[in-house]
DNA sequence: ATTCTGACA
DNA sequence: TGTCAGCA
């Protein structure tokens, strides 16, 4: 058997062992995180690990793709939608030059850098918005901030 | 044995 | 998406 005899430590799967659980590739794996749609934690020497949520990330991911008719660029561009302004208390000024919110490129966590002081320096894995992103609920709820956003300017 | 990055007959 | 190379 496993190795699962760790105990505080959030039991962290390495690339193979989240690839065989889902029976897809690690190359597949390694892909999506190019594209964005994960951000696996990586260790010194850049080992990624994965952690359940991550894997039912993955899982939504897949599903996505073979049930629903998307592609890695649609569900990119869909996670770029994100509200980050509506969820993170970032300032109105910070909005105005803001990447995420003035584009919709990719996802905010896969463009950490050039983002404001607030989300630059924030670790995103812990950020609500790629947390409630991986939730992968239903795609609606993920845009709930952008109706509301969208309601404030039509009434 | 496993993972990583980069490249592509 | 696969896979082979050359490391760590």
């Amino acid at each position: 058997m496993e190795g699962e005899s760790e105990h505080n430590e959030q039991r962290a799967m390495k690339i193979g062992q989240v690839a065989r659980e889902l029976n897809i590739s690690v190359e597949t794996i390694r892909m999506y995180e190019t594209a964005g749609l994960i951000l696996p934690e990586k260790t010194g020497s850049g080992q990624r690990l994965f952690d359940v949520n991550d894997v039912f990330w993955l899982n939504c991911i897949r599903r996505l793709i073979k049930e629903q008719g998307m592609n890695l660029e649609g569900i990119r561009r869909l996670l770029a939608l994100m509200p980050c302004w509506n969820i993170k208390p970032c300032t109105a000024k910070d909005q105005q030059i803001c990447p995420a919110v003035l584009k919709a490129e990719q996802p905010c966590w896969a463009m950490k850098e050039q983002l404001p002081p607030i989300c630059k320096t924030a670790n995103c894995r812990e950020c609500a918005v790629y947390q409630s992103a991986s939730k992968c609920t239903n795609l609606k709820t993920l845009l709930y901030g952008i109706r509301k956003r969208a309601m404030a300017l039509t009434f």
